[in-house]
DNA sequence: AGCGTCATCCTTTTT
DNA sequence: GGATGACGCT
């Protein structure tokens, strides 16, 4: 039992107590993974047989490591442990079970791309005012309803529903969810909501089936258990009721997917379902300084609902809490590369030891500047997942449509592309047919002379024939044999490689790394299939941290503090704690969403190990137009003792920018708040002409002859402006420059197509 | 059919 | 500032 060594007394117990229903309130920065971790293992290694444990986790990459942890305490059994998220779970034995609720076992998972459009075509062919029919706002809607398990049926036929849609002149929703629900069935497909939706149905309706997972998942573990919403919840009480062997760990405080569905309300009241629960709270924070673990208690202790407990830090005080003031987005990004520059220097750290955590993808970018420019490196997590862009989707559509022909999103992607003179009236007309002969779209596109005229039926007919070919090659080869014949007879290779542009060069590449991947499926020893069909089940779900790189790589983090839950670091700065940002202005309107940015804030404190830094800007872009920015409530609720103020900014001299003037200036020397507020709110100034103006050529500008450039050498292009270069790679015709660019940072260009001139 | 230009909307956050 | 859809030209 060497692995409870090393555990407190609360971790201990938690670990210990492995029958019945069990609360684990786990504080951040507690030690949850290695208490969940050790649990798992100590079930195992009291010979709870492997096969019968089911572990929920919420990211993909949260259920690799641990089941990684848990095989250096009991070896290869941990193999054999159920691990994963709600939806890849539940998605892998809907596969199994598919046929019962209607759908074939190769159903398609569509992601949120192809819901929108599906939408957004149902929309359209509705006619509606697509400001009330947002595609964004229905889709949500329609999610939430899942969420809730609400079907289109029940949302139909809902008196209080259909009140609130009318009066909000949005009745057509309830259709609209219908007609969404029979085209996702009509596809094969089922879309993230439905994973969890259908494998309620599945439960509710086959209580043979409930009987058979009850009984093979006799131990159950959730873990971020506040972030489950209504679907997932039902599940677990479902699949926990014979045995009631059910733990749920999680920590009120840092529920943050609300917007989600999440209903922290399932943790709030578990103890309703279980009156026999044994509940642990780990309130030790090892990760964390004092100071930065009081700064985060005195957040969190402005939110009404919440859960008791005291989570304390037994470490050093530490640093206090440094809060920096910028007078714009891009000086908040150098006074933020500064210090990083700075920390590590004084302090000899690495890279690795710093993230930057911001509210929204968008912020990125002005943070991404500030560091290239200092030459940090550093890496974006999240943001566009590798699967997300344009040209791995192309190919992958071409994969699903082989394995799944009534995809119709991947049908629509790809009939036309690579171009093959199916254009959308024809595209169109095939829709209608098979809506109108009430058969599948697939059925129209095979038999295309039945639907459509020559020449157009000549060019369905070639694809469906290459479609057809897909298949047979795909039934029987190799993954990687199958998705490398694909992607050459689609054509899409040859489109990708006759692309000479950076971007074509890079998307390329991308798909090179696709197949490598593939390549790499097709290889394992531990899989008996290997078919592309086994390789595309996962696809859909995967997200971009699942394709980790060189996670050790000294790299500075930069990410949105959604995908930082979970993680900590050295330091850490929090940037962008500004009004109307951070809390978002979406959540301006509720207690509970406020508390939920709250909660998020929270999550972002307590990242940090030993230094928190956290920054705003009084001006920033949005939406390309520069406002104005008044600092966050969030600071003034932080105990002013805990933080050491930094105003020493001062506005980037001469920068051209309007806001920069003395008048604005002196707001900030006035007493009073600690920060700061600006009068009420300037007007939007517009100055896209002033800032974002293209760089306009010196006269005469005429390309130079490249074939010598050199490191070092000062370059004019006739787009980018004045620039110089910073590498050169790659051999004779191909050499590829990175050169950095006064005014719009650092690019890569093709020599033999950038029209440099060399100054 | 296909391509380029213009307009509009947008932003939370992610499985 | 950027992506996506509408429109109009070839």
């Amino acid at each position: 039992m060497d692995y409870l060594k090393g555990l407190n007394p609360a971790q201990r117990d938690a670990v210990l107590q492995m029958n019945g229903p069990v609360m684990i309130i786990a504080g951040a920065g507690s030690g949850k993974t290695r208490v969940i971790t050790m649990r798992v293992a100590h079930l195992v290694a009291s010979g709870v047989d492997a096969f019968n444990i089911l572990v929920l986790t919420f990211t993909n990459k949260a259920a690799r490591e641990m089941r990684e942890r848990i095989m250096h305490v009991v070896g290869d059994e941990a193999k054999n442990i159920w691990m994963g998220t709600f939806h890849s779970v539940f998605a892998k034995i809907l596969r199994v079970e598919a046929d019962k609720i209607g759908y074939p076992n190769n159903f398609t998972i569509y992601d949120t791309d192809d819901s929108k459009s599906v939408i957004r075509a149902i929309l359209k062919e509705m006619q509606l005012d697509d400001k009330l029919y947002n595609a964004n706002f229905v889709y949500n809607r329609i999610s939430g309803a899942k969420n809730n398990l609400i079907s289109w049926q029940e949302y139909q036929q809902n008196e209080q529903i259909q009140a609130d849609d009318f009066s909000s002149g949005r009745g057509q929703l309830g259709k609209i969810y219908e007609t969404y629900a029979n085209r996702c069935f009509r596809a094969g497909a089922m879309d993230f909501d439905d994973l969890l939706f259908k494998t309620n149905e599945l439960l509710k309706r086959y209580p043979e089936v409930l009987n058979k997972y009850q009984h093979k998942f006799k131990y159950l573990m959730v873990d971020e258990y506040q972030d489950t919403n209504f679907s997932q919840y039902l599940i677990v009480k479902k699949l926990a009721a014979v045995n009631e062997n059910i733990c749920v760990v999680g920590d009120d405080a840092q529920s943050i997917y609300a917007f989600r569905g999440a209903n922290i309300q399932n943790i709030l009241n578990f103890e309703k379902d279980y009156p026999d629960l044994k509940v642990f709270k780990l309130e030790q924070n090892y990760r964390s300084t004092q100071n930065i673990v009081n700064v985060a208690n005195s957040i969190i202790a402005n939110n009404k609902e919440q859960l008791k407990k005291n989570v304390f830090s037994e470490k050093e005080e530490g640093d206090k809490i440094k809060v920096m003031r910028a007078f714009s987005d891009n000086e908040e990004g150098k006074i933020v590369a500064e210090a990083i520059m700075q920390e590590r220097s004084t302090r000899g750290m690495k890279w690795h030891d710093f993230a930057i955590l911001y509210r929204t993808n968008a912020q990125s970018r002005s943070m991404e500047e500030a560091l290239r420019k200092l030459n940090i490196p550093y890496k974006i997590y999240g943001g566009q997942s590798f699967y997300q862009r344009k040209e791995i989707k192309d190919l992958i559509a071409y994969f699903r449509l082989t394995i799944n022909p009534a995809d119709e999103e991947a049908l629509k992607r790809v009939i036309n592309y690579p171009r093959r003179g199916i254009g959308d009236t024809t595209v169109d007309k095939i829709i209608l047919a098979a809506d109108q002969n009430m058969v599948t779209v697939w059925e129209a596109v095979i038999n295309p002379s039945k639907y459509l005229d020559g020449r157009s039926s000549a060019a369905v007919g070639t694809f469906a024939t290459m479609i057809q070919s897909f298949q047979v090659i795909t039934r029987t080869q190799s993954a990687y044999d199958a998705a490398l014949h694909i992607a050459q007879h689609s054509g899409i290779l040859k489109d990708l490689y006759e692309d000479k542009s950076v971007e074509g060069l890079n998307r390329y590449e991308n798909i090179q790394e696709l197949l490598n991947g593939i390549k790499e499926f097709s290889e394992r020893e531990d899989i008996e299939e290997k078919g592309l069909d086994v390789f595309m089940q996962d696809v859909a779900l995967l997200t971009s941290d699942d394709k980790n790189e060189d996670k050790d790589a000294d790299t500075v983090s930069l990410m949105t503090i959604h995908s930082a839950k979970g993680l900590e670091f050295p330091q850490v700065f929090v940037v962008g704690l500004e009004e109307n940002l951070f809390p978002s202005q979406m959540s301006l309107n509720s207690r509970s969403d406020l508390e939920e940015e709250r909660r998020l804030f929270y999550v972002a404190v307590t990242r940090a190990e030993r230094k928190l830094h956290i920054s705003y800007a009084t001006s920033r872009f949005k939406f390309g137009t520069l406002i104005s920015c008044e600092p966050s409530r969030f600071l003034d609720e932080i105990d002013a003792r805990f933080l050491e103020l930094d105003f020493t900014a001062k506005p980037a001299p001469s920068a051209n920018n309007p806001f920069f003037d003395d008048e604005r200036n002196s707001w900030n020397k006035r007493s009073g708040d600690v920060f700061s507020k600006p009068k009420p709110a300037a007007a939007p100034v517009k100055t896209t002409s002033i800032l974002a103006k293209a760089h306009v050529p010196s006269p005469g500008f005429a390309p130079s002859d490249t074939s010598n450039l050199q490191v070092g050498m000062e370059v004019e292009h006739e787009r980018f402006g004045f620039g110089k270069v910073i590498n050169l790679e790659g051999n004779k015709p191909d050499i590829k420059a990175t050169i950095f660019f006064k005014e719009i940072g650092q690019k890569q260009l093709l020599l033999k197509f950038a029209k440099l001139r060399i100054l």
